[in-house]
DNA sequence: TGACTGACTAATATCATAATCTGGTCACTA
DNA sequence: TAGTGACCAGATTATGATATTAGTCAGTCA
């Protein structure tokens, strides 16, 4: 494993450290594995990371990037802002059901990660994914396809919360209700109220 | 504590057991206290009910029963099915702001009950609050202050994983917007989403 | 006879402590 | 001066001995 790959010390340690928590998970995963993995020595890691769990959100932080940067194109597109929000919320389905490492957080129940660590990537994932709907109700409302006296931070929170609800249950297979039936219905009540008054 | 209660025997054990599981939680309640606090011998509450977890299930049933009384009164209220819906999310937070018992296994985190038990009672509160608004929605299609085309059970679902957000987040004190902005925001994207094309 | 009891048991939880592991440090190296 | 790895304190786990308790059932009355 003491391949010297040509990239930057810290993105080796990242690419190791990512791949040990996606096999082992946050508590199994030992700076010496990570180190190891990249070729390095102990020490070395904190000249980069203050500490293991900071290594973690890094990784988490990339992981999301990965998402957000897939998600910005949709947000951007020519679609009408409703069927955008549709389109994300069916992106985010995709995404997360293949990304253990970005699920474990937000949703717990992988074993992946726990307890503060966990909180923790979870907040920064929801402030990242919530300030993307918010960019993206904004733009609805500059183009005229969302009411304009719409409180875009707050709907933002609610549209997170109820995107999240929807993903998570979709994701969790606790299916009181089969996806594109939830799906159909949360565009219904939102898109309707998402449109000005006579559009 | 070996008073002779009028009541009949289960109606003692779950008064017993309510006190205790108030105070104490599920685990550190054991069927020695719970049969001394109803005055009986232990094994009549096996004649009565066949588990400990049946016990706790018997008693936060009935405390969800009086929450849905007092929400019952108002899913036949006078009002606009929105309006009763948000009166519905506020009576919600009150109730279960101070029903500790009925809380802590719907969003955790207050030690009373946890695991596998917390689960199973969750489960039963789920699907009692989510018939309630599935009815509710009913009555608003009934009375054409909902769009008849709109498919109840998904609604509900949705409705549902809508408002226990807002609720845990008022409850957990996690407020990125406050409660009265997020109660207004959702009322107009749901409220209008709800309302018939051209009421 | 059948509602009721409480001594009993198997299983689980708790506790003390010994052994191990690991995040983070720092004197040292190249 | 970037990098290292032996080292350490604190946390975690393993062990085993003890204590608790959910649930049972042979026996007691009314």
């Amino acid at each position: 494993m003491t391949e010297a790959s040509p990239s930057t010390p810290d993105q080796r340690l990242i690419a190791a450290a990512e791949a040990q928590f996606r096999r082992f998970g946050y508590k199994r995963t030992t700076i010496d594995d990570i180190t190891a993995g990249a070729g390095t020595g102990k020490g070395s890691l904190y000249l980069h990371f203050p500490s293991k769990q900071a290594v973690y959100l890094a990784v988490v932080e990339a992981s999301l990037e990965r998402f957000v940067e897939a998600a910005s194109r949709l947000v951007d597109g020519p679609d009408p802002v409703p069927t955008r929000l549709r389109s994300l919320v069916e992106l985010t389905i995709r995404h997360y059901g293949e990304d253990e490492l970005l699920s474990a957080s937000l949703f717990g129940r992988s074993g992946l990660v726990e307890g503060e660590v966990a909180r923790v990537a979870a907040d920064v994932q929801r402030e990242r994914i919530r300030s993307l709907l918010r960019e993206l109700l904004v733009i609805g409302q500059r183009e005229g396809s969302v009411r304009a006296n719409i409180d875009v931070d707050a709907a933002a929170a609610v549209l997170f919360e109820l995107g999240w609800a929807v993903v998570r249950s979709a994701l969790e297979g606790d299916h009181p209700i089969p996806l594109d039936r939830a799906l159909k219905t949360l565009n219904e009540l939102v898109g309707l109220g998402l449109l000005p008054r006579n559009g």
